[in-house]
RNA sequence: GGGCGAUUAGCUCAGCUGGUUAGAGCGCCUCACUCACAUUGAGGAGGUCAUAGGUUCGAGUCCUAUAUCGCCCACCA
């Protein structure tokens, strides 16, 4: 990298991207110890991560971003501990998402449908579309920093990963654990396909309960029901009660007619009915509702589908056939009304399903479709988190997890689209050109179907390939080691499988997660990964999810690079965005983005993102430029790092000597930060882990050591100098190794300028995580106080109005204190503004200034004469105000000391609380005393 | 109908295994642009930690209810 010189402030703008190719370029993101290299060492445990494959439908959202910030976080942290270290990049064709897009664009560019195209056209445009957004996408990955393994790069309908569905379905199949049959499944008429339990949404909507008469054969007498889709009464087979319901146990038995059509059904007894409900009596349609579907599987009742494919009327609906589902609702109600069977309508709040994507009502329909048996494979999965083999991060959503898992029913995996993976089962064609389901040949290869179906039925059998395609999670369901090779032993899956962290969203913890750990189980005999990190959902910054109809949508891309007013309006996703940012939004870099995300919420809980809290972050960025700008310019031009002084200092803790109390407690609190960073980042506590460091950087190493610091840089003394302009590149170094994994691209661009120790690897990326070292209890104790004293002497001198600039005297009376703090008065004076020449530090003092302002910290007396500006009322006044202050909490410590207290806390509790209360009264004798001299 | 989460400063949120005077960012008030940074510095105001009980020497933190908001699961026609 140049070494350019550093301008004032920091243009991430151009940087970043630079940064990223600069790591690319040099192999930085691919994994030491690549099993695919020579000299590769088994041994070493490697650290692994498969990216959640983001769809290639084209648009990067603020969960990409979660993502990323967090996968990359762990990664950066694992590969500076030396661990080798791999994450698997990788897009999803996303089955009936993508195939929508594509056909949305089709009608609209080209005005025509995915039928008129046919099948294979068809899948032209979708993989042209998809090479279009896949690499829109995987540069967005870029912009965010993403440090995977390009060459390892993964699409789930590549070869490999189709190789790796056929082989799992094959396995599977042959174990019987997917079959085909014909159940009532999830229809989505918009999309024509069937879905599986968890495509389908339920949200309360205003609907009708329709209340009307049964009547019944050979009667005058009727049964009351009531039902929410009247037009499903044309395919009733049966009517049930209650067994023990009194109204209507004498109609058990008899037959019932279905209006208009006068079709015969009985009238049956059934313990699932709800007497409460409605009218107590319930109309059975086995072929379009769940319910009806089991309870006519107790009675044996025939199925009628009156619903095709498009939710149209069938043939089984007589006089209704060929209307849409919603107009038969309204014909057939009008024509029981004229037959005077209605009794009323009522208001009703409904529980209606729609699909994930298509978003019109899910119609419960018989059908012919494949499924996975997936009792044997949740039990498995279930046992591998109830022992531990897996964690999941936060821990409560393992129960969530165990629910689920334990109420599971048969997957349907068929899915009527042309974009995915073709089923691996081919059917005889009978001697009429039709398939035979029943003849099914289940194998890798059209080939190999033909040689199983020849072996059986000879060399003149015909063949046809099921037309569906697997619903899109069967192969995601195998991307932690489809990804690395599978079913191959590949010298990547022996070495970096099992993975170790899943990162993703809660959200897709039972599409997703729950189906990688049972399909890895099952095919691997191992655990995908040890353990299961789930974020939060990104929402606006009121808690709104975001959404276009809201118009609240934040592209990322808009925080990173800025956006303009007028683009924003354009989107068409963001109108309330627009509207409150009519000049655009300012460019604020990936670094802040990446730092709100990690920070500003907590594992598994949703996050609000303000653009104030990026914009603050932003700064934060700016502030790592200005310290490591300060440092850098501060270097003569001849300056080599001192390792051998910093390197005494990992010893035992007395390695402190040659250093100042400044230096001292700054090597202290690294010590603790890195080691309480460490910590936090080893228990997926990022925000603590972030926030400590940003405090760290910015309140003790940029606010105080930086600031006493130029005392000894403006001086005289070469050999402090040398020692300081050490220890703040050292320091820096250190902290700018805390943070990158959080904020990658401005710590390089700053790391890069720093001066390296030989040894040193040439980017921060692959630098060595930080040790942490001793902590020098009284240094840190010492300058507190000095802390203290100086807040203490500003805060007054603010309060009194003294102007900034003005130097004033300051007498200290310090006691036994006085010694180390006489070596501090520069900086006592530096930082209160206190004249040097007038600055005493003593033990004792006999004659107190009476005219001056008082300040009792602890044990330390600071008197500032301030002539003509001390009010000795108000003086009095202050100090009784701290006295009371000080009293009640000696009263509060003295009567927790004399309580149980003392015999159940433990002792350095206990200790702590005493030190407190003598501190607390020699400081009140304090004020005490100067009370009495005014 | 089950289950989960949230409720802490004006706003958005931290607060790890219970232990000093409950923190941060933004916003607000006072002051300061000469030497890293006004994307800044110094100082300040602002909280009965949703409510009621309980456990404990000690509760924002643990337990039990309640309220409000949000989410997930479930076949109420």
């Amino acid at each position: 990298m140049p070494k350019p010189d550093f301008p004032k402030t920091y243009d991430f703008q151009s940087i970043e991207q630079e940064l990223y190719a600069w790591w690319e370029r040099n192999g930085w993101f691919r994994p030491t110890n690549d099993p695919n290299e020579p000299g590769h060492d088994p041994s070493r445990k490697p650290f692994v991560i498969s990216i959640p494959p983001p769809n290639v439908t084209g648009e990067l959202h603020l969960g990409h971003a979660m993502f990323v910030s967090v996968e990359d976080l762990l990664i950066r942290y694992h590969r500076m501990k030396g661990e080798p270290t791999l994450w698997v990049p990788g897009s999803d064709h996303a089955g009936i998402a993508t195939q929508l897009q594509v056909e949305k664009m089709l009608l609209r560019e080209k005005g025509v449908t995915r039928e008129e195209l046919g099948r294979e056209k068809f899948l032209e445009y979708c993989w042209a579309w998809k090479d279009k957004y896949g690499n829109i996408i995987y540069d967005q990955l870029r912009r965010l920093g993403a440090s995977c393994d390009w060459s390892r790069v993964r699409f789930t309908l590549d070869d490999g990963l189709s190789e790796a569905v056929r082989e799992a379905f094959v396995r599977l199949y042959r174990k019987g654990l997917i079959y085909r049959g014909v159940r009532l499944i999830n229809w989505s008429p918009g999309l024509k396909t069937a879905v599986s339990d968890l495509e389908v949404e339920y949200s309360e909507e205003p609907a009708t309960l329709y209340y009307f008469k049964y009547p019944l054969k050979d009667s005058d007498e009727y049964l009351p029901v009531a039902t929410t889709r009247p037009e499903t009464i044309l395919g009733d087979t049966a009517v049930a009660v209650h067994p023990e319901d009194p109204r209507y146990r004498r109609f058990i038995g008899r037959t019932a007619l279905v209006p208009i059509l006068n079709r015969e059904i009985p009238v049956i007894a059934d313990e699932a009915v709800d007497r409460e409900f409605g009218t107590g009596a319930l109309k059975i349609t086995p072929g379009h509702d769940f319910t009806d579907y089991e309870i006519g599987a107790r009675h044996k009742l025939p199925i009628i589908s009156v619903l095709d494919r498009e939710a149209k009327v069938t043939a089984a609906g007589g006089p209704y056939q060929g209307l849409d589902r919603f107009e038969a609702r309204e014909r057939y109600w009008a024509d029981l009304k004229a037959a005077g069977l209605v009794i009323k309508e009522q208001p009703y709040t409904r529980n209606t399903p729609r699909s994930q994507r298509g978003g019109e009502i899910i119609e419960p329909m018989v059908s012919e479709q494949w499924f996975v048996k997936i009792k044997p494979l949740a039990e498995a999965a279930i046992a591998a988190v109830r022992d531990g083999r897996i964690r999941i991060v936060p821990e409560r959503f393992e129960k969530v997890y165990f629910n689920w898992l334990e109420n599971i029913k048969d997957w349907c995996i068929s899915r009527q689209l042309w974009w995915g993976h073709r089923i691996p089962v081919w059917y005889r064609v009978g001697a009429d050109g039709r398939p035979d389901y029943a003849e099914q040949f289940c194998a890798h290869t059209e080939a190999e179907a033909y040689e199983q179906a020849r072996a059986k039925h000879g060399p003149d059998v015909k063949l046809e390939q099921d037309p569906d395609v697997l619903d899109t999670w069967f192969s995601s369901g195998l991307w932690p080691f489809s990804t690395l090779g599978w079913p191959h032993a590949t010298a990547d899956l022996r070495y970096f499988y099992p993975t170790s962290v899943m990162e993703t969203g809660y959200d897709i913890l039972f599409f997703w997660v729950a189906r990688m750990i049972m399909l890895g189980l099952e095919f691997t005999g191992e655990v995908p990964f040890h353990t299961v990190y789930l974020h939060g959902l990104v929402r606006d910054e009121y808690g709104r999810k975001m959404s276009k109809t809201i118009g609240n949508v934040v592209d990322p891309r808009w925080i990173i690079g800025g956006v303009k007013g007028e683009d924003i309006a354009k989107s068409g996703t963001s109108d309330e965005v627009a509207k409150k940012y009519p000049n655009g939004i300012a460019a604020l870099g990936t670094d802040a983005l990446r730092f709100t995300l990690l920070t500003s919420g907590t594992p598994g809980n949703d996050l609000n993102l303000s653009l104030e809290r990026v914009e603050s972050n932003r700064n934060f960025a700016n502030k790592i430029w200005n310290i490591a700008r300060f440092i850098v310019t501060n270097l003569p031009a001849d300056f080599t790092r001192d390792a051998r002084q910093l390197a005494a200092n990992h010893g035992q803790p007395s390695a402190f000597s040659g250093l100042s109390l400044p230096d001292r407690w700054l090597l202290s609190r690294l010590h603790q930060v890195i080691a309480e960073v460490t910590r936090f980042l080893d228990n997926y506590e990022f925000g603590q882990a972030g926030n400590l460091a940003y405090e760290f950087l910015w309140s003790d190493f940029a606010d105080w050591y930086v600031e006493t610091s130029k005392i000894t840089l403006q001086g005289s003394d070469e050999a402090a100098k040398a020692r300081v302009r050490n220890l703040l590149v050292h320091v820096l170094d250190q902290t700018l190794r805390l943070l990158h994994p959080f904020v990658p691209f401005i710590t390089e661009a700053v790391w890069q300028k720093l001066p390296r120790l030989p040894g040193d690897p040439p980017a921060l990326i692959i630098a060595p995580w930080p040790q942490a070292g001793p902590v020098d209890a009284e240094a840190l104790a010492d300058f507190e106080h000095l802390r203290a004293l100086v807040r203490g002497i500003r805060n007054i001198r603010a309060e009194k109005r003294v102007e900034v600039t003005k130097r004033i005297p300051a007498i200290i009376v310090a006691g036994e204190k006085a010694g180390w703090l006489r070596h501090q008065s520069a900086i006592i004076s530096a930082l209160a503004k206190i004249d040097d020449s007038r600055l005493m530090i003593v033990e004792h003092l006999n004659d107190k200034p009476k005219n001056a302002v008082a300040l009792v910290e602890g044990a330390t007396e600071v008197y500032l004469p301030l002539e003509g500006m001390v009010d000795l009322n108000a003086e009095r006044a202050r100090l009784e105000k701290e006295l009371a202050a000080l009293s009640a909490q000696i009263a509060k410590s003295e009567g927790l000391l004399a309580s149980n207290f003392v015999n159940k806390a433990p002792a350095p509790v206990v200790e702590r609380e005493r030190a407190k209360l003598a501190a607390a009264r020699e400081s009140r004798a304090k004020v005490e005393a100067r009370l009495r001299e005014l």
